[in-house]
DNA sequence: ATCTCTTGAGAGAGCGCTCTCTCACATACC
DNA sequence: GGTATGTGAGAGAGCGCTCTCTCAAGAGAT
């Protein structure tokens, strides 16, 4: 006993198989009479449009591929960021009834995957989250002609629009506040380099250094906690006598504030720290941490708002979403 | 200009569209020479298989539906067990070419909205991660003979096959170090009631208080940072005198680590605490965090070769794995 | 030389739906 | 009363693919 298709609805309401798509697509030029009885129908059996047969005629599919690039599995999983992009989006796109099509990204052997994937038209259009400056990805999509946005500016630049938030202006923020504060050695542990998001941040900080006449001092993590404790052990060996420190992400503050403390620093009090992100952990470290608080579940959102309007062909201009000072009490 | 068809391929390879299909399924019914002919049309025209067209005739989709009853949008963006098994899952999946698609079902309106997605056949199998006990999904979704997998025993008796880590038998080994470690006051912050997780691990604590006569001193938190720093002041207002407490997950217990930060108790001289979980950041906290860890990736690896499983017709037994205490500072 | 059997390839139906085209009928206008 | 204008409903094509059925050609058996 299979699903009952749309012949048999018609059959049972006594109407023509065209008259009963009417109905479940919502026409209006059905008459009352007529509409409730398919209606009574369709209740009666049960009836669910088959989309495989529907996109085969609409050429559409009412899904959306959300393709994770991922910089290595330990971020994915424990960076909240992920999650609550992907969250956000997945509603958003809920309520105006679009699937959502996860596909992680990590490997060059994936990537073929999704741009096969994409290609055979499974989708409408891709969201694409993070990804690294080398990724081909981006390019490679844009020419398949689909629909594409992006969480975060691409590094390439390619004709696609995109969602982020002021990294470059964040960390001058941050970065100010220590300067403001009084700190005169402040280190930083910038992120992944092939990374905007790591460019940037170190872009920013650089250009208050500049400025205020003061000494950079550069470790680069890979934004996992591991990589902030590593990189702060690291400064600290560099120099003992540094009295802040900016980190690039909340994740590596952790793994910072850890190392500061088994090298016998107190925070703030010799070393101040301030984040980027502020993810809800920031608020739960010894002590709470300072960090640049950025609207990832509205940049998320944005996103998808930037999608449906390439599906109505407006052209789409990147949207990038303030970042704010958070101050608790590590700076 | 549209995407090319089959019909294509097999114009310009001069054969019938059949013959190109069984090329593009790898049927090995064709002629060498002909097969060699065939694929290079492909390749020429840059085919890709229509999805759409395939599933309506084949029955099949090849997608997965990874459906998260999440009990709120914090866990879910926080938690990184959702993350790490929905990265394992994805992973594990698109080993054998499925796609997955991920759905959010938090209110009653998404719960109806993921019924009507399944039942629409847009799927051949479902996953399904962490319900409320009171959740109707497994219930109505094993009523509409989708073979469905569940990630943690579903709370209703449902026959659908799951993986779950022994909760009862962890909190147990976890009380149990406590007590041989000489608590004698020994709290529990326990999980929502209305999750399984939830009740076994109260259950297993309750079980090894009751065996070392000890009194029990419950506060109920549900599985946020915030709620276990909640509990945590509840329970010393409660019985200032508690030298233990067991958290039934290490969210909790990063908030409750706090709260006794706050309150002036030293951890684990004054109060020993252990978690569960294993997340990365209980290595990360001040003191690091004695907890139970469960392989949480390969839990999510064994629910998809649980799903194939059922693909292939064969009776699928519940999966346990087991749980192994992590000793660190905290207890 | 005739018959059977295997192998490779084509013809064509049909999966379930949408949507254009067509037409019957009702209403309005001169 | 005849023509123009709507309006509601049916007929039927076709989306791109798979798969069964059919058949031609060659190999082997008698």
């Amino acid at each position: 006993m299979r699903r009952p298709t749309l012949e048999a609805v018609a059959a049972r309401a006594g109407v023509s198989r065209a008259t009963a798509s009417r109905v479940v697509n919502g026409q209006t030029t059905v008459a009352p009479h007529i509409r409730d009885a398919v209606q009574r129908a369709i209740d009666e059996l049960g009836y669910v449009p088959n989309s495989a047969a529907r996109s085969l005629v609409t050429q559409r599919t009412d899904s959306i591929a959300l393709v994770v690039s991922e910089p290595g599995t330990r971020v994915f999983s424990e960076d909240p960021m992920f999650s609550t992009a992907i969250r956000s989006a997945s509603v958003a796109l809920e309520a105006v009834n679009k699937q959502v099509v996860l596909m992680l990204a990590s490997s060059a052997k994936s990537h073929a995957r999704v741009e096969r994937y994409i290609a055979g038209g499974h989708v409408d259009g891709v969201m694409l989250i993070s990804m690294h400056g080398a990724d081909p990805l981006p390019a490679a999509l844009s020419r398949l002609r689909v629909p594409v946005v992006s969480y975060g500016r691409p590094a390439v630049p390619v004709d696609i629009p995109y969602v982020d938030n002021d990294n470059v202006g964040g960390a001058e923020i941050g970065v100010r506040h220590l300067v403001e504060t009084g700190r005169r050695r402040i280190a930083t542990i910038a992120g992944p380099q092939d990374m905007i998001g790591g460019q940037d941040r170190l872009a920013g900080y650089r250009n208050v250094l500049r400025d205020s006449d003061l000494r950079s001092i550069v470790a680069i993590g890979d934004f996992t906690r591991e990589s902030g404790a590593v990189a702060m052990r690291q400064l600290l060996r560099d120099d003992p006598d540094l009295d802040a420190v900016f980190v690039a992400n909340d994740l590596m503050a952790v793994g910072a504030l850890q190392s500061l403390r088994q090298s016998g620093r107190r925070v703030p009090d010799d070393v101040a720290v301030v984040g980027f992100d502020d993810i809800e952990a920031a608020k739960y470290t010894e002590p709470p941490l300072t960090t640049l608080r950025h609207p990832v579940a509205e940049q998320a959102t944005a996103m998808v708002g930037l999608l449906l309007g390439l599906f109505e062909g407006g052209p789409a201009e990147p949207v990038i979403m303030p970042t704010e000072l958070v101050i608790r009490e590590s700076a």
